[in-house]
DNA sequence: TGGCATTTGTACGTATGTATG
DNA sequence: ACATACATACGTACAAATGCC
């Protein structure tokens, strides 16, 4: 996985197994090429009755596996034009998650400031989420995000070194503000999906003192894991913030 | 809507604006016919090939239609068998959000208590939300659910008159522990989709006393928006619990 | 402005596979 | 063994939006 040169012949063998429908190996062969970064966000997928002819397989089958693809949030279609990567905007979310607001109730975005990068060996948890054996090495990664000049939401970032290396070997002024799109620049890896877990505890010391909340307060604490377009783990967070601040919304069916 | 007689011509007119495609009005006829109570839960509908030839359309077309219902989790396939009108199980959605396990592990279930039922003018918030006009009647039922003989979650439910008098006219024995299946014995209103916003407040007063909770804490608020098969709202809800129990789970893409 | 090629969107129809009862 | 119903796959035709010339 990650960048690398792809081989053309590749991309016409379908992935998974045999007995699989043919619209569902479509849709796994399409988004192996694009978590292996053969085509990058915004970039146009080849037409659909291209596919169709590439592949071998009927308009109507290639269209269903280009269906779920857009189902599932990897690719988008503007009618007309053609059918494109998407750039999912994931980073943000746990800001909008926090109600924090200028008077005249305008979102403010916060700062985002990198604490520390080391090696660090992984932990039972780390290691269950990203898939790897525990003591294994694990880049973490350490941020505070600010509002009003005061650290409100506390990150522990977790990364597999084999393809996240580059985030260690670049100043925080080149890696930015956000890590996503840090991820896609400096490491090739697009973050397609991500799983959350939301619980409400008491905080830690140490938080504590970071978020300048009395030992009796309570923290909303987010674990997330990101996954890439195969849905393979790439990234492991745990964030805490003020439970006071909390606001979520959710459509169900 | 609610129940009523249809009228058997009205099904083979399409419902929705003629310039839709013919799978949307399609979707919309049938999700109609699902909200007018016209099948009940576990029914079978009428296989595709019979609702082609009953619409004068192509197997695909309400294949399609089909595939988008249940897609919104409407109905549900079975393959070989038939399509059947589902039940969607949101009544105890908020149970599996607070952590109440015995010591094994397992899920306990709460006791339902109705506190009462009574007709009450709609506030601005309860008026918006069920799309009526502020002032008008509405029912307002309240009630507590137990577990380990404390009360724990405390709801405050609305419902517009109209389609819901039954909840008034029936004993709490009648209406039994859950809402939603009452809802559709007693009234013919099936729950089809929710709405729901989360977030963390200062205990009232009241509810400090009702959960045992010392005025300083903090409970979790969820508002629920709850709505039939053609997305018309049907109850409105808010229910309180204490935040430190509260657990959430979430996919994104 | 208009025309034209490209690309997705909708709809039709058919054949065959597979699970259920 | 059989009929029924959904699942997959094929293929075609035309509509509608876009972008470029």
């Amino acid at each position: 996985m990650g960048i690398r040169e792809s081989n053309p012949q590749d991309a016409l063998v379908l992935e998974g197994d045999e007995h699989l429908p043919l619209y569902r190996r479509l849709y796994l062969t399409v988004a192996k090429r694009i978590a292996n970064g053969e085509w990058r966000p915004g970039d146009a997928l080849p037409a659909e009755l291209d596919l169709a002819k590439q592949y071998g397989v009927a308009p109507g089958t290639i269209r269903k596996a280009i269906d779920e693809l857009v189902d599932d949030g990897l690719i988008e279609r503007r009618h007309g034009s053609g059918t494109f990567i998407r750039r999912p905007n994931f980073d943000n979310m746990m800001v909008r998650f926090f109600l924090f607001r200028d008077p005249a109730g305008n979102m403010i975005m916060p700062e985002s400031h990198i604490v520390s990068r080391e090696i660090v060996p992984a932990s039972a948890d780390v290691a269950a989420n990203l898939k790897m054996r525990e003591g294994d090495d694990v880049i973490k990664v350490t941020r505070h995000r600010h509002w009003e000049g005061q650290a409100r939401l506390l990150e522990d970032i977790f990364l597999p070194p084999a393809r996240f290396s580059a985030i260690l070997s670049h100043t925080p002024e080149e890696i930015g503000p956000l890590l996503y799109p840090a991820y896609e620049r400096l490491c090739g890896q697009l973050v397609c999906f991500i799983e959350e877990e939301i619980s409400i505890t008491d905080v830690s010391p140490d938080d504590a003192g970071l978020l300048k909340l009395s030992s009796d307060d309570l923290v909303v604490a987010i674990e997330r894991l990101a996954k890439d377009a195969s849905g393979h783990p790439m990234e492991w967070r745990i964030s805490r913030g003020e439970a006071r601040r909390f606001r979520y919304k959710i459509n169900v069916s």
